[in-house]
DNA sequence: TAAAAATGAATGATTGTTCATTCATTTTTA
DNA sequence: TAAAAATGAATGAACAATCATTCATTTTTA
């Protein structure tokens, strides 16, 4: 028995204290996905973790910081998600804006549990400066990077008139729309179809650097 | 004094059951607006329409309900508000469009308050059903009369390649998402820099039909 | 064995709902 | 037309259920 094999039992009864505080916040996305945050209670989220009642306000001490950690939790695995992305592509800011779409839909991050989550906290936000906090600041970085890819293909291709915050904040209401739709009407809307929309919109004002019609992921004009 | 005239006084204690049921529904509205979805509970309605604590079971039967209704409301009047705002245009497709962007970003129709409401109800809509439903049916009837237009305008035009119900959902996707930004980011977006947006949007998929580079309300091109 | 972690029954506050009662209004009676 | 009776909308105290939180106790760890 290694020093790490004490690590691997799932069902240790004394975890160390992070990863705790992780299967609660884990089971509290399970709990807002399947019942809504206004359904989600201590012992709907308890239950999920298979752990007892006391446990989150030991590990948590109220309700409210678990649901505000939980959305910074969804906030940093989104952050990182583009992240990841963006390291695994070349210098070119074409290919990186279209890894960012790519992760937008990709199953990691937008299947309906988790776009749940994102709705739960949004729609929760206007009376909740703390929630409007975490999601304004996740906005920010995620608009100033696009602003800057963006930019960068501006500066590239033959573009006038084409304001690069624009076309950055258009691009990611987009995005947040289309999660809307597979929220809503999943019968209507897909991760597929709402990655082409998306990479519709960047062809239609980088021709240069995007092409368009084409629905299959990621497609990008080569060699400009 | 008329036979209206005993309609007129504002505290009545009997007033007639559409009226009380409307009122209760407004009071709904305001409470969500205030406090959120799941702060909002019977008594903070019954105070806010400043009636007491049984009146909502006597006329919705239940809090369920009363939201349910009250959803339906908001719905109804989004969806009127198109609706006259079309009324009031010409026959031309591009200037409907146009006209549907102005009312998503008019006042009577994204306050944030009304954002709000949108969101808390999206933010449940996972996990109930029946509040999907009603906005699934809100968007397929505003998806329909966009992806008219748009289909009229391809057949204008010269757009080769342009797919009509590609450009209505990406445009309603965009609406919506920049509502989330007024909702969560109101410093950085405002109702004029959504409306742009969408226009520019439009300008680069229908050059022919609407003007670029103009921050103006509606501006399109004449003559086409 | 002392410290730390976890339990789960108990607690008090809050919630949605119920219902006997009140009262403004309308209808009927004389 | 004035008084009496009937109506049903509205009230608000009471109730049962649910909730977040606490804490004495048990279990596990080091």
């Amino acid at each position: 028995m290694t020093a790490t094999a004490r690590k691997d039992a799932p069902n240790r009864r004394t975890e160390s204290k992070e990863k705790r505080r992780l299967q609660l916040i884990k089971a509290t996305i399970r709990s807002i996905a399947k019942r809504g945050l206004s359904d989600t209670t201590m012992a709907t989220v308890a239950g999920e973790a298979q752990l007892s009642q006391g446990i989150i306000n030991l590990h948590f001490q109220s309700k409210e910081r678990l649901l505000v950690e939980t959305l910074r939790y969804v906030a940093d695995d989104y952050r990182n998600a583009w992240g990841k992305a963006l390291d695994k592509t070349g210098p070119d800011s074409a290919e990186k804006l279209a890894a960012l779409v790519e992760v937008d839909f990709d199953r990691s991050v937008c299947d309906r549990n988790k776009i749940a989550i994102w709705f739960a906290f949004w729609g929760e936000s206007k009376s909740r400066p703390t929630y409007r906090k975490i999601c304004a600041e996740r906005d920010q970085e995620y608009g100033d990077m696009l602003t800057t890819l963006c930019a960068n293909i501006v500066s590239e291709g033959p573009y006038p008139n084409v304001d690069p915050e624009a076309v950055a904040m258009g691009l990611s209401a987009m995005s947040e729309g289309l999660w809307l739709d597979l929220l809503v009407s999943p019968d209507m809307m897909n991760p597929e179809k709402a990655k082409s929309l998306c990479m519709a919109y960047l062809a239609s004002l980088f021709p240069h650097h995007f092409a368009r019609g084409h629905s299959s992921s990621g497609e990008m004009k080569r060699g400009n």
